[in-house]
Order: C-alpha cells, then sequence, then structure tokens
RNA sequence: GUUCGUGUAGCUCAGCUGGAUAGAGCAUCCCCCUCCUAAGGGGAAGGUCGGGGAUUCGAAUUCCUCCACGAACGCCA
C-alpha cells in the first residue's frame, strides 16, 4: 500500500474512533505548496468538525494526537485546522544526482509523439518590426521552447501577407521613392509607407535595374522587390533575436485561382450571397456574424487564404495549431475557429494567444507606437539600445494578455533596477564559486546536511523546476518561468550569504552544499534556455 | 451597445484548477563587506485584493451584478 492510502486510511481508523463514519474517497490529502506544511496535508479536520459540532482546531489537535504509524516521522495539526503529514527526510538525495545527471537535459521530456505548429510574428513585409512584434517573437518563441521541453516536436512559422493593398501601398511607396531617386515628380501615396529603410531599397533597386522602371506602369516589379527586401531585413532583425523560422509561408503561393476555387466549392454549402458578395455562415458556429469571403467587386478578402491556409497547416499533421496574435486580431478568433469547423476539425484544434498591447513610456509620459511616424521606437533599435537578453525578459515576466508598458528610459538604463540581472547575478556568483570550490574538494550529491530554512527552501525549489515548467507548457505561459527564477535566485542570493560553501568545520557539509550549487546552477541554465536568454558565467 | 482582456502596496506587476501570515521589484527609512562577486543580504514602513452580493468550514481565486480602463467589432489584413 502506498503513502497516501496508508494514511487515509489511518485518517478514516480516527474518525471512526471519534464517532465519525466516513469513507476513503470523501478525505482529501494533498500534497502542500511550501516545505514547511510536510509532504501530505489533510484538511479532513476542517471538513467533519461541524458534523460533531467541533471547532476545526479543536478537532484538528484531537484527531491529530491519534494519527501513529512507522512510516510516518512527524504529524501535527496546525490553526486553522490542517494536519500535516512529514514522511521522509532525505528524499532530495535522488533530485541532486538527477540534476547533475542529466545537465542541461534535466527536465526536458522526451517526444510524446505530439506536434505542434506555433505561428507567430508574421507581420506584413511592408516594414520594420515594432514593439508589439517583439512581444510577439519573444512570447512565441519561448512558447515553442517551453513546448519542445515538454516533448512536443514544434514548428515555428511566419506567415507572409503578400497580397493585397498593403503590398501595393508597398510597390507605390517604393516606386514614389525610387522617381525621387530621378528626381521626378510624383505624388507618395496617401497610405503609404514612410520608413527610411524604404529609401535604401529604391536604391538597391536602382542599382540593378538602373533607370529602366522610370517609365514602366508594372508595379509587380516593385512589389516583389520590396517585400524581398522587407522580409530579409525582419529575417535579419529576427536571427539576431534568436528565431528561426522553420516554414514561411506566402499568401501569394495559396491565392492560386484553382486552389481558391476548390476551396469556395468546400464552403459552398456555408455561404450566401448578399449585396452581390458572398458571405461565410461562421454565426452558424462561434461568431456574432457572419463573414465575407469574397466581395461585391470579385475580389476575395483576408478570410479565404487565412482559411486556406490554416487548412494547409492542419493538414500537415499537427495535433495542435497556435496562433500567436496580437490584440487588435481579437475578433478573428471566432471566425477562423469556425471556418475550421466547417472543414470538419475539431473545435480546439486551433488555439490563439492574444498578445496584449504594449504601451511605451518614454520619460515618464506614454507616446503612441505609430507604423508610419517616423519616431516609432522599431525591434532591432530596441535591441540593440537594450540587448536581446533584457529585451526578451521584460516581454516575458508579465503575462501576455496583461498589458504591458515598457519603460523606455527605464530599459536603455544599463542599470540594476533590470529584474534580468538579478537571475543573471545568482547564475554568475554560483559559477565562479564552483570554480573556486572544485580546486578544493569534491562535491557530494547528498542532502542530509543540508537542513538550515534556506537550503531546505533551495532543495524544494529545485524539485519544484519539473512542476513549474509543465505547469508553463499547458498554460502557454513564459511568465510562469521568469517567476519562477526570480524565487530560485532569491533563495540563492539568501543562501550565498548565509551559507559558506568553502571553510567549514565538517567538511562533509561542505561538499553537499557544493553540490547544492551545483544542482542549482544547472537549473538557472535551463530555465534561462526556455526563454531564449543566456545565461553569464561573470558579471 | 456587444464580445474579450485588465483592475492586488506610492509605481510596475506575481499569485487565480478555493486553503495556512496576500508576495516580489522599484521608490522611502535603518542596519550588514578582515572572509566564495554588496549588481547582494537583513529589517522597517506600505493593502477595504475596484464596489456590492452569492456559494463554502474557508474566496484575491468560483458565480452574479455594478463601476473604471484598454482592445476588437470594415466588402482592411
Amino acid at each position: 500500500m502506498d503513502t497516501t492510502n496508508t494514511i487515509k486510511q489511518l485518517l478514516r481508523n480516527q474518525l471512526e474512533a471519534l464517532g465519525l463514519s466516513v469513507s476513503i474517497e470523501d478525505i482529501q490529502l494533498t500534497i502542500p505548496k511550501s516545505l514547511e506544511f510536510g509532504d501530505f496535508s489533510t484538511n479532513a479536520a476542517m471538513i467533519f468538525a461541524k458534523k460533531l459540532n467541533k471547532k476545526s482546531w479543536d478537532f484538528a489537535l484531537e484527531l491529530a494526537t491519534g494519527l501513529q504509524d512507522p512510516t510516518l516521522v512527524k504529524v501535527v495539526a496546525v490553526p486553522p485546522g490542517f494536519i500535516n503529514f512529514f514522511v521522509s527526510s532525505n528524499v532530495y538525495d535522488s533530485l541532486i544526482n538527477e540534476i547533475y545527471q542529466k545537465g542541461p537535459a534535466f527536465g526536458k521530456k522526451s517526444f510524446n509523439g505530439k506536434r505542434i505548429n506555433v505561428e507567430f510574428v508574421s507581420a506584413n513585409p511592408t516594414g520594420e518590426l515594432h514593439l508589439g512584434h517583439a512581444r510577439g517573437a519573444a512570447v512565441g518563441d519561448a512558447i515553442s521552447r517551453i513546448l519542445e521541453n515538454d516533448g512536443y516536436e514544434v514548428t515555428r512559422e511566419y506567415y507572409v501577407n503578400d497580397a493585397g493593398n498593403q503590398i501595393n501601398n508597398l510597390a507605390l511607396s517604393l516606386r514614389s521613392r525610387y522617381l525621387d531617386l530621378y528626381k521626378i515628380k510624383n505624388v507618395f501615396p496617401e497610405d503609404g509607407y514612410h520608413s527610411l529603410g524604404l529609401i535604401d531599397i529604391a536604391k538597391d533597386l536602382q542599382t540593378k535595374y538602373g533607370d529602366t522602371l522610370i517609365h514602366s506602369d508594372d508595379l509587380e516589379i516593385f512589389r516583389r522587390f520590396g517585400k524581398l527586401a522587407e522580409l530579409k531585413q525582419i529575417k535579419k532583425v529576427l536571427r539576431q533575436f534568436r528565431i528561426k523560422f522553420d516554414v514561411f509561408t506566402f499568401e501569394t503561393k495559396l491565392r492560386k485561382p484553382k486552389l481558391i476555387k476548390h476551396y469556395l466549392d468546400l464552403l459552398r454549402p456555408n455561404t450566401y450571397v448578399l449585396d452581390e458578395a458572398l458571405f461565410l455562415k461562421t454565426s452558424a458556429y462561434l461568431d456574432d456574424k457572419d463573414r465575407p469571403i469574397q466581395k461585391s467587386n470579385g475580389e476575395y478578402t483576408y478570410l479565404l487564404p487565412d482559411i486556406i491556409y490554416h487548412d494547409d497547416k492542419a493538414r500537415r499533421g499537427y495535433d495542435q495549431l497556435i496562433d500567436v496574435l496580437g490584440a487588435d486580431h481579437h475578433g478573428y478568433i471566432n471566425r477562423m475557429k469556425s471556418a475550421l469547423m466547417m472543414l470538419g476539425y475539431p473545435k480546439d484544434l486551433l488555439e490563439i494567444e492574444i498578445i496584449q498591447m504594449v504601451r511605451l513610456i518614454k520619460d515618464g509620459v506614454e507616446f503612441k507606437m505609430s507604423k508610419r511616424s517616423g519616431n516609432a521606437v522599431s525591434m532591432e533599435e530596441l535591441m540593440n539600445d537594450v540587448g536581446v537578453d533584457a529585451v526578451r525578459y521584460f516581454f516575458l515576466e508579465k503575462a501576455p494578455s496583461s498589458h504591458l508598458d515598457f519603460d523606455l528610459t527605464l530599459a536603455m538604463d544599463h542599470s540594476t533596477k533590470n529584474p534580468l540581472y538579478y537571475i543573471e547575478y545568482a547564475h554568475a556568483r554560483l559559477f565562479k564559486m564552483i570554480e573556486k570550490a572544485q580546486k578544493v574538494i569534491t562535491p557530494l550529491f547528498e542532502t542530509n546536511l543540508l537542513t538550515s530554512e534556506v537550503e531546505t527552501a533551495l532543495l524544494k525549489c529545485l524539485n519544484d523546476y519539473k512542476k513549474e515548467v509543465e505547469e508553463a507548457s499547458r498554460a502557454r505561459l513564459p511568465s510562469k518561468v521568469t517567476n519562477y527564477l526570480q524565487r530560485l535566485s532569491s533563495l540563492v542570493h539568501q543562501f550565498y550569504v548565509s551559507s559558506r560553501v568553502l571553510g567549514n568545520d565538517v567538511e562533509a557539509l561542505s561538499r553537499q552544499r557544493l553540490a547544492l550549487c551545483i544542482a542549482t546552477r544547472i537549473i538557472i541554465n535551463n530555465g534561462l534556455n526556455l526563454l531564449g536568454i543566456k545565461a553569464y558565467n561573470n558579471m
């Protein structure tokens, strides 16, 4: 019989002795969050006290005194009426050993047979990536890393919207810049893209084609050249941010007449014509109203290629599709899910993670970011000024669903206010100390001497790693990992100050503490790796 | 108006599959380097967990309702 059942049985017997007959199933035994509450805990006294007309606390004391078993080291009642069970003491030996043996692989699960596609960033190739994209990039990549760690095979995908109005605007803007180079009078498009990068692209165009395009009415060459140049720049920035996409899917590849026709036929039963436009009956599923897929002028809306795209992803055999999208795509969720349901997919094949807005604060005041204005801060600029590690950390430490104030003044100031330094410092301290200590002693991977409050807490925290990382994967919340690392680092600093590794009277204590440091450093390193943040050996 | 998100310390936010004294960073005040990195540690102060109601032995957490802020509600993508 396992410990849980032993304790439950014990409780049942004791309750009976006190005049209450309950079944085993009604007894709740949990593993407490905090170490001080023992290995198991029950709320039985609080639940059953009322039946005997007793106070929870009195009843807990009464109940606890009768609970004895060879497997139990200690049984205590605590206000307001919990009864805590302590089973054994040296449970952490195997943990420390496992962390040391597995190193970077500790906590990483083997392939569970499930494949997940994570689509993120997917910015239109019409200009620079901005802050919102940076947040999406950090979150999408961290979620991917966390899922991989949890045993999933992950494909990172970028959808390139290279058809439609925005690309025409890009082409027109580029042509205008190109004509400017020849001092030819022209009108910059009203919704054109003002980024300075476009002028450089125009120059490249000039280098390649000379003046042969001046009288060309064909926009196609401007479209192609412009989008590829923009995409190249985007990829460069993402690479610098340590993100490599596995798949780029182009909207133009999905806008093939044959494909469109095929999908129109497929969706036909779910459509109707209104005012010469073709509407998809998404409201029959999850949406609050129907959505047009073909305009009255015969053009298709973005929705149709997007449906084709999602079906394309689904057909590639993923068990789960995740889209990481900005808050402005909020209304998109139900219409895309509805469309996929029409094609016969389950409701939750597609999961959409909405990333809330980033508000930019500079010198204490908000300034609006605009795609057009020259003073919007780009992702590249941010990365160069703040550093990749810090940018990632800033964006990951808060849940994606909460609005984020990005304080530029603070971030660009390389100061100690940066919460990432706290973790990095803990890592560097451990690293240097381990390096030093290993010249004198060898680690002993046992824990019987590690009994101080901070040592016990540290062991417990290391033990939590797997659980936290699993939770982060399940909830798609990288912030669980940043929070965990903060907590762990705090314990590291406390430990560092209070518990010297070298120079103890008892050599075994030094050696066990060294082993604890080695294990802890590995965990910090592994945790940071899940966030795409580098761990440094000195600061 | 509808849908979604958010409301927790002076500020920025954790905590939310109900549980034990509601936590951290920054800011303020006081201590701690002859000794493994003081980018650190210890302590003080700071809270009607937006308001109200319900369920429960127990609610920041679940449910209802109201308020405030943000986002989306286009034959744009």
